[in-house]
DNA sequence: TTATTTTGGTTTCATTACGAAACCGTTCGG
DNA sequence: CCGAACGGTTTCGTAATGAAACCAAAATAA
């Protein structure tokens, strides 16, 4: 092997975010770091990730700009790991997910979690438009090429 | 090892999604798919992908119900690979990375590819909201335990 | 029709990534 | 101060991956 192929010079938005966080560990922590988990032990429990694997994705996470390591406690050498901002713009990322995951790989009546606003505790919904309110599914959609400037 | 972990039964949408389509190849193919490529061998130059990979990721991919494997020509020994309608609704994933992509992973000017409505030639956009309209991020939502019924 | 090329794989083998468990220096709580 | 918990690192065995060779059936050309 040469190594995994790198597609961070693809052109293609969607594949350069696959070579960011399209691995199977790294959208499983992010998702734990949206629901508010910041340590070590805390994403090793909740995953049941080994811990020489999770070190090396908080890492690379952190490296990626996603996540940002910030001391904790007296001595500051301890860590929390949080979402940076970049890191927040994969919400949409997540709730994609999750409403896929809802529609597809529940049985009626399953438990399972949902996100809901938090003031009224509506459910929250996803949709694609364009800027003038139309919402738009594949087949109403055409990928264009913009070349360099 | 005792094999990668299955998140079949988490109770986290977003965690069974990653099961079903979250290895490093599935939403490639996935987005190659979306792109209209059916072919084996268009997978395969597309992606670069080792063909013995290629044919067991198809394998489970028309195994989870997100494509279909349609026979194609006279004697039917050959296929097409389509999206089924399960696979069509990881269109919002597509977006969302697409979006994520374009915000934070291209230089100012450099080429891309972007996604615009047919009809009018507009860009599209991804948003979260309640049924009542309201824009939300990811501090505006909790997460609730639905639980079986 | 026959010959040739393309397609769509399968098999084999080497390499890499991953997981489990043991180990270890700090740090924290009592 | 002592013991436990935290946050890793190291080692080692196994599974996943990739490259290349190989191959039969289909499509194409002669």
């Amino acid at each position: 092997m040469v190594g995994r192929k790198s597609l961070k010079g693809d052109y293609c938005p969607s594949a350069r975010s696959l070579d960011v966080i399209g691995d199977w560990w790294s959208l499983l922590i992010v998702r734990d770091a949206f629901d508010g988990l910041t340590r070590f032990g805390e994403f090793q429990k909740s995953l049941g990730i080994a811990k020489n694997i999770l070190t090396e994705r908080l890492r690379t996470l952190v490296a990626r700009g996603i996540l940002e390591a910030v001391p904790v406690g007296d001595s500051g050498a301890r860590m929390e790991y949080r979402l940076t901002a970049m890191g927040r713009d994969l919400f949409p990322v997540m709730v994609a997910l999750r409403q896929f995951g809802e529609r597809h790989l529940f049985k009626p009546g399953e438990a399972h979690s949902e996100l809901v606003d938090r003031e009224t505790g509506l459910p929250v919904r996803l949709d694609i438009r364009t800027p003038d309110g139309r919402s738009v599914g594949p087949d109403d959609t055409v990928l264009l090429k913009v070349p360099e400037e």
